[in-house]
RNA sequence: UGCCCGAUGGUGUAAUGGCAACACGUCUGACUCUGGAUCAGAAGAGUUUGGGUUCGAGUCCCAAUCGGGCAGCCA
């Protein structure tokens, strides 16, 4: 045992390179050894699978160095943020398994604190009332490639500042007239430099402080200084962020006092294929009624994985397996998938359902007659134990899993073909019968009575089982199987034909079968309870939906399909057949 | 003809000057009362390109190319 330990530990995965500043800061005794983090989301917005990465980098670091980990919202911006959004966040985060322990900040809790920075630079001579308009301040701040020009009122006197700085603060002036500016280089090849804006006048209450304020700071004037406020070592945050690292630099060294520095460190943000994770796309799609609000299971949301079924673990180990570095990424939904289907397999109910039922009669089985057959719960997890399956003279199985002229390869019913009903019997089909436009309304079959459990006495073995459920008993429900929400890997790429992301839309992500047949087990289940339907996929039962009424389920993910990946190459095979045909 | 960041199998991540590794995906095969799971195996990159330093470079230096970011009183 201890020597597999030790193994285990030989086997140290390598580090990523965040933490490998960490640990380097720790070996120097930086800030004194301490680690703390922070999440600091705008409430603007639901919370996505990219953020959940952050999330679990964030609050993963201090748990494995033994530090800290904050929740700060980001409310510098009256205008975009709500509380539903900071219910919601606060709701998701907990949701993943991760608590802040009572650390729950606001970076408006810090508008005093902040306000008394701005006036500390403004006595440096750092910065300084402007009063251009938005026009005249985007027409002097140059390009990438040229240098701006210095606005006239960057020589105004401290005194003259402040007295304008406070006055903003008392409200006496329009929205628009001022604004505080840093004093830095307007020729700075780095255009955040170029005295960027610290301040502006909203008339509007927030969220928070209501009216208290009618100032408030922008990003770079609250970041870093909320940073330092709490005690965060180390502020981890998205590429974008990388230019403003001087400026979040340099605010600090002319705000903080003594040694300790919190350090920003910039990662790649996560892009999932299929899907988009910018906030003000995700917010258009709800709004224009694309998708059923911000937790539609087929959102990338945290909330949408959610309702869709995903589970926090999966969602955990994803953000474990892909990584931390700088490079664009998009990684493949496969991924995430793995996880999922990895973390349910080891723990869902398995149960029997027909999602396209057709009916069976078992003609040589006695008229009023029924049984009920025993059925392993998880056979990944024996303690899970068993359950009765009730079986009866007349069943369903899966209309796709019979038919009448089977390809080579198909292992499932088909006339005089026998297979096993699991946990059942051996059944053989006789005979089909079919409406007058030719779909099939019912297969005729008989069964092998001494197959009971499925297994026959003789030893002879059957290529195929199928999952089935009796007539007589069985419940229905409804079940919405959901695809990918967009047909290209990277919606975002758009070109002339296809001037919106919107264009790039699967028009069919969403399929709901209305008439689908359930072994009885199923009808104790609650919102949110994960079953695998044997053979076909895990499902949940949706978040919304009234148990007493029809029970609704959302598909998470289908099993790995190995037969529909065969019937697909089929199905290319005649093609290449012709090809050759005519070559001859 | 600005500044910053990046470039390693299909995808993502490692290799920290010394045999390019791991995961997902793909493909075989075994097993199987889920065409699932599991197990065994295989294919697939010589690290964007060109120079340089070095006994030795994916790793260090220079240049080019390509990709991304930066010109909100958004974050």
């Amino acid at each position: 045992m201890a020597n597999n330990e030790k193994n285990e530990e030989g086997k140290k995965k390598s580090l990523n390179f965040i933490e490998q500043i960490i640990e380097e800061d720790l070996s120097k005794n930086k800030n004194g050894g301490r680690i703390h983090t922070r999440f600091p989301p705008e409430p603007n917005g639901f919370l996505h699978i990219g953020h959940a990465k952050s999330i679990c980098l964030n609050f993963g670091l201090a748990g494995k160095y033994n530090g800290k980990t904050n929740l700060r919202f980001d409310d510098t911006n009256p205008l975009k943020e709500e509380q539903v959004y900071i219910d919601s966040i606060k709701e998701d985060i907990h949701w993943l398994g991760f608590d802040w322990e009572g650390r729950e900040y606001y970076a408006s809790d810090y508008f005093e604190r902040l306000y008394e920075f701005a006036e500390k630079l403004i006595k440096q001579g750092k910065a300084f009332v402007c009063e251009m308009t938005p026009d005249e301040i985007k027409n002097s701040r140059g390009t990438p490639t040229e240098p701006g020009k210095e606005s006239p009122y960057r020589d105004r006197p401290v005194e003259e500042n402040l007295d304008l700085f406070r006055r903003m603060k008392e409200g006496e002036f329009p929205e628009g007239r001022y604004q505080l500016r840093a004093k830095i280089d307007m020729s700075s090849p780095n255009m955040h430099l170029r005295d960027p804006v610290l301040y502006r006048i909203r008339h509007m209450a927030h969220p928070r402080t209501g009216d208290e304020w009618c100032i408030y700071p922008m990003y770079d004037m609250a970041h870093g200084q909320c940073d330092y406020i709490e005690g965060i070592t180390h502020s981890l945050c998205t590429m974008e962020f990388e230019v403003h690292r001087p400026l979040y630099d340099w605010l600090l060294d002319h705000i903080a006092e003594g040694d300790y520095r919190p350090r920003q460190i910039e990662f790649a943000r996560l892009n999932l294929g299929y899907t988009v994770m910018s906030k003000r796309k995700l917010l258009q799609l709800v709004e224009d009624g694309t998708v059923d609000g911000w937790d539609d299971p087929r959102m990338p949301t945290i909330s949408g994985l959610r309702r869709r079924g995903y589970t926090p673990a999966s969602i955990r180990d994803f953000s474990e397996r892909v990584g931390i570095a700088k490079r664009d990424n998009i990684i493949d939904m496969a991924l995430l998938e793995n996880s999922l289907r990895e973390d349910l397999n080891k723990k869902a109910q398995r149960v029997m359902g027909v999602l396209d039922p057709v009916k069976v009669v078992i003609t040589n089985y006695p008229e009023n007659e029924e049984e009920e057959l025993d059925a392993v719960n998880n056979p990944e997890d024996e303690s899970m134990g068993k359950r009765e399956v009730p079986f009866s003279r007349e069943i369903f199985i899966e209309r796709n899993d019979f038919m009448e002229e089977p390809p080579k390869k198909f292992f499932r019913l088909a006339p005089g073909r026998e297979v096993r009903l699991r946990y059942a019997y051996f059944i053989t089909c006789e005979d089909v019968v079919k409406d007058a436009s030719g779909e099939i309304t019912e297969i005729r079959c008989t069964y092998d009575p001494s197959s009971r459990g499925g297994q026959s006495p003789d030893g002879r073995k059957v290529k195929g089982t199928l999952h089935w459920v009796s007539a007589k008993h069985a419940i229905p429900v409804e079940v919405r199987q959901y695809d990918r929400l967009f047909m290209t890997e990277d919606p975002d790429k758009v070109d002339e034909e296809r001037k919106d992301f919107r264009a790039n839309l699967n028009p069919d992500s969403l399929h709901i079968l209305e008439n689908c047949m359930l072994e009885p087990f199923i009808k104790d289940a609650k919102p949110e309870d994960k079953f695998q339907f044997e053979r076909k996929g895990y499902f949940c039962v949706d978040r919304y939906c009234d148990p007493h009424k029809k029970l609704v389920f959302n598909r998470t993910v289908t099993l790995k399909d190995t037969w529909a990946k065969i019937a697909k190459q089929q199905k290319q095979q005649p093609k290449k057949q012709k090809n050759k045909q005519k070559n001859k």
